[in-house]
DNA sequence: AATGAATGAGTGTTCATTCAT
DNA sequence: AATGAATGAACACTCATTCAT
């Protein structure tokens, strides 16, 4: 009877979701996260989610299929929305600086990703292994937040606040620095000694200093 | 009777291995690093090598032996001399600054990495689902590295050359975009207008602007 | 289809039992008496259940479990009650001579063990190799009939029946003696000159002098 | 380097056995006895043995091949000829009353017994297995001693020292009788209040009284 | 919608046996 | 005579998936 607590969180948005096709979702990610998903068996699924084996499979014809239920909201619903909303408030010159811009990206991001940690530790897991994911990674993240980010980057070295590089090149390090950041911060998440106020003062500061012009 | 090209080099050193075995590991290796370690199966890696299965396992008491006989010599033999190496260089102050530091890592583990993409591959994928791998990174990388990292860190910041900031936050940011420009790299190893010369000379400008004091 | 026809007998009085779960039992009793434990293999069971070797996993975790399932009812559910019953009957005086007693188990025996001849078999076979069955022996048959045993022997040695000599001696030389009668019976089971009556008899005989005081 | 202290004794008196070949009986013997011969592996046998597992297959064509090696012997060389001696004491008239060969028999096999325990246990747990055993058996011990035996048991019923009743069943009795107090003595072994001075009194008392006329 | 018994292909692993050295 | 690497068939057991209920 394991009721996991962020399951509410996680996919509420959707309504069509019953209460066992929530149960198996939790369950799934949990495990997924935790042991990959080829070393995660339907029927340890079923049995965290307190569901009979073939529930799964009414509902997700296929193990994988069960996989992209789980990621592709993060990618589709989750990720592009929220890029978005920030890049539009640059975009209408909310941001005046590029620090504004990498602070609020980071602090925003703070929260998203440890809300759904396990799903994007899936996500960085899998991709590699599934070329559906690569390509819908592609589509939703790559292409469309991919160029937004441009733009901003674009916006910011017209007005002199960023060394004119490539784009792509601005993206990458940033990208690094950001995802580095969080996964030091997760992986040592036991760590007594980590500072999270400063270490975030400090990676903004590298980011302005290692890309100004 | 498939020869893998990268046997002979990747564990060419250790003299104790025979024929098959070193099919055996070359097989292994490229088909985790493909698909993943679970989703490999012991047949196909046999049937890759051009041996019985049974072979496998007179050489591996299991197959989770198998991928520590990969990965372990990566950690103990490879990553840990090579940058032992280039620190005793700048401890013996070969390097004069900073900068020339970076790019003889950069460059050396350019040419390792290349080398042994695929172990890298295995070890980055594995290393959250295996407990020993994790206790054996921090063995051999962690701990030692790390601590001969710190030094060098110390040193450069003595001299003036690198910002005021714990030593840990240093190798996090400069670890992460390394790591991330190869990963990078790798990735979108297919594209074609990658121009790894400006991209390196540019992660390095990155680098010691974002860190210098 | 192979249907079993001792299948009904065997296990017909535990109601939870699914038409696959008796066939699997049915089978390996067979198999196991046959060609003993570690000599039959779960495919083989398989193939004579008519069942796939997956259905056996899914209601007996291990085969040593499937064994247990087969001979732990042997010993929990026949011989014990059984025994008890014959035992009830001398304490409560309806056996006035020991030799109505031992009449009356060997007949009781006798048919019980027919029935239940590869069950027994089995028993006799593996008791050796499984430390968990020794220790459910000793439990169930051991120590309670052992003591109700015991009980019986002080009463015909107190009427002056038996030999006084130590009810574990009396014990040993009559279970001797019926389990040889019973296995010589069984292993020269097709010998044609073999007068069961007389036997019986014979036997019956033997036990009454060899135990007279 | 185990050294198996009653390997001499076993096969001393086989000249043709190399130092290996008598490894491999001894540590086969105590396997096959401890676990079943279906259980046992050669692997297993040649690691307790001390050689490789190829030389055990030099010596003997396949395992079952080595299982009679170790029991045929037994029963050609060992069990035969002691029984026949006693016998023939017997017909030399040696012996005046039953009760004095049958204390020589229990007395004989004592000795026997304990130094060939395994070997017997093997015999037992396997011979109902092994159709060649099962005729071996009736060859060298079957016909053979139960023929000598019989001419022994109507020697004694001419003398009037035992019950008149078909020679076979004799046997069964008396040999269920000596096998049981064997058996319990062996499995009983490590029970301390096991006195055996006075169970081979009682045991010869019970079979003396049992058979008397 | 949900179950859970059933499946058969597949899993990692062990086996007895072979053979070049 | 002895080795030990190599084998492929077999092993116990698990898997994702199906389907009658």
């Amino acid at each position: 009877m394991e009721h996991n607590k962020s399951r509410e969180k996680l996919f509420h948005d959707e309504r069509k979701f019953t209460e066992k096709q929530m149960d198996i979702l939790a369950a799934a990610t949990e495990l997924f996260a935790e042991k990959g998903f080829a070393a995660t068996s339907t029927s340890e699924i079923a049995r965290k989610a307190g569901v009979a084996e073939g529930t799964i499979f009414r509902h997700y014809k296929t193990k994988k299929e069960l996989l992209l239920s789980i990621v592709n909201p993060l990618m589709v619903n989750l990720i592009g929305p929220i890029v978005k909303e920030d890049i539009n408030k640059v975009l209408d010159t909310n941001f005046n600086h590029f620090e504004e811009f990498i602070l609020a990206m980071i602090d925003n991001r703070r929260v998203f990703i440890e809300k759904n940690l396990s799903l994007l530790q899936i996500l960085i897991q899998e991709i590699s292994f599934h070329p559906e994911l690569k390509e819908q990674f592609i589509e939703h993240i790559g292409k469309e937040i991919f160029g937004r980010l441009q733009q901003v980057i674009r916006h910011f070295q017209a007005k002199g606040e960023i060394v004119l590089i490539p784009a792509s090149s601005v993206i990458r390090m940033a990208g690094s620095t950001v995802l580095g950041y969080i996964m030091t911060r997760n992986i040592i998440a036991s760590a007594d000694n980590w500072d999270d106020e400063a270490e975030v003062e400090r990676t903004v500061q590298f980011l302005m200093k290692g890309l100004s012009p």
